[in-house]
DNA sequence: CGTGTAAGGAATTCTGACACG
DNA sequence: CGTGTAAGGAATTCTGACACG
């Protein structure tokens, strides 16, 4: 059913590699997860580690907030998205047990 | 027409990653890389840098080893398969163009 | 042949703070 | 508010070598 996630979704990348990726400085980077943005796993010795989703999402926040946005606008939008996606899939269940409902039992 | 290999193929774990993903030491995986086993990209200053597609192959090659296969007949093993691989997409490339001369000049 | 290990240096990453505005 | 920077320490990674077998 959903997409093959575990490449993109795997936190695996030091700082190093994000900062070359993305083109934001550290400073930038940990700011945003100091106002949650973006929350990268870590090392038992505290070394950060972010995923292939983490840079896209990294990416997306440095140009919202090039265009000016702050980032509790930032991470009220990122709310409201993940609550939508969530609905979808609710709704999306109930549709496939109600389909079962029809053809298992009828 | 190939799969998206775009995150598989990516090189961007550093070595401490490799060694919890994979389970064997850094003295393998080096030796690995010196026997020309595997190809990791380097940082500027040197740091190597390893995908995902990198990591299923350290496993498959810890496994031959564990075997008792040597690192030379791993060697082999590998060329044959790209070498086997290569030939495929040739062939298919030669049936995608005449299928366009057909459809496309008749 | 394949792998462990101690050695020493270089590069990376982290946090907390000061600065500017 | 968002970001740069210098500071100092801790963790990571690298290479070349010796060891064993």
């Amino acid at each position: 059913m959903s997409i093959n996630h575990s490449y993109r979704d795997k936190k695996v990348m030091t700082m190093g590699i994000v900062t070359e990726m993305t083109g934001l400085s550290e400073r930038k980077i940990r700011y945003y997860e100091e106002r949650r943005l973006i929350f990268p796993d870590r090392t038992s010795s505290g070394i950060r580690k972010y995923s292939f989703s983490d840079i896209e999402r990294l990416m997306e926040i440095a140009e919202k907030v090039e265009d000016g946005v702050q980032t509790d606008e930032i991470r009220r939008e990122f709310k409201k998205r993940e609550s939508e996606a969530d609905l979808k899939k609710k709704m999306l269940r109930g549709q496939l047990n109600s389909h079962f409902q029809r053809t298992a039992f009828k």
